[in-house]
DNA sequence: ATTGTGGCCTGCCCGC
DNA sequence: TGCGGGCAGGCCACAA
């Protein structure tokens, strides 16, 4: 599923309509329209205007207009991007490896060709004018020590909770949680707040590396624990059975030897 | 305020 | 072969 590794490669693919001039907006979908928005209220918004930037933070990404509008994209669980008929990503994880048509939520059309369409068959992702980036944590790809203090804070909530949490860190996925503490060696479970400094230090270290582990390889699916993710798997390090369980309201795979 | 739960959405896979 | 139930998880509303 997108989480930030593959949120940013929609990003760059989407670089691509930086400069261009949008000559219609085609939102087929009123539901996928967020904050109250509307086809109308967007084309009105979106339409004439030219795309000068774009943005992300954890898994929101936006385009920036030249009226000062971001025009924010969510991609859910199985939501894609589409440059110019080519993505960046053909098929994720638990997603469809087809396409159709049919899933074309939301689409820019530029004034000298090319478009921009997002598509997604669970219509889990969304769009949203000027969304709210105050809502959203610091960037789990360059967190810092400090800033996983503060985000983790005294919490009483399972740590995993806490790193999937988007108002502390903005970014990380359950894959990306389950392979981030499978390979600090911390139980998802134990309370966010009771991890110590040096705790604190080689979890902001580990994440930062794991992220950058996965991009390296090609998405958050890439890690060495998702090809274990299935009831009889094992740990990749020790063979130990994994222990699987619902934690933070999402299913969570651990070692129950080496994340104690 | 913080934490936990349920529901949304729908394609796909498994077992009957 | 067709069918139905369960599953996947990002996000939000809501409850305690």
């Amino acid at each position: 599923m997108p989480e930030l590794i593959e949120v940013e490669s929609y990003r760059q693919a989407a670089d691509r309509v930086v400069g261009r001039t949008v000559r219609a907006v085609v939102a087929p979908d009123a539901w996928f329209l967020k904050g109250g928005a509307t086809p109308s209220v967007v084309t009105a918004a979106v339409e004439r205007r030219t795309v000068v930037g774009t943005g992300r933070r954890g898994k929101l990404m936006w385009l920036d207009l030249d009226d000062g509008v971001q025009l924010g994209l969510r991609f859910g669980m199985t939501g894609r991007i589409v440059v110019d008929g080519f993505g960046p990503i053909d098929a994720l994880e638990y997603g469809p490896s087809r396409q159709d048509p049919a899933w074309d939520r939301f689409g820019l059309e530029f004034v000298r060709g090319g478009r921009l369409v997002l598509s997604d068959p669970r219509r889990l992702g969304g769009v949203e004018l000027d969304p709210d980036l105050s809502r959203l944590g610091p960037e789990a790809s360059t967190v810092t020590r400090k800033e996983l203090t503060v985000a983790l804070g005294s919490s009483s909530a399972p740590l995993k909770a806490a790193l999937l949490d988007q108002s502390r860190l903005a970014g990380v996925g359950n894959l990306i949680a389950d392979e981030t503490l499978w390979r600090a060696g911390m139980d998802p479970a134990r309370p966010a707040g009771g991890l110590d400094a040096d705790d604190v230090a080689a979890l902001a270290r580990t994440l930062r590396s794991t992220v950058r582990l996965l991009t390296r390889r090609g998405g958050s699916h890439t890690g060495d624990l998702q090809e274990q993710r299935h009831r009889s798997g094992t740990c990749p390090r020790c063979g130990e059975p994994l222990e699987r369980r619902t934690v933070g309201g999402r299913t969570t795979y651990s070692c129950p030897a080496e994340q104690g």
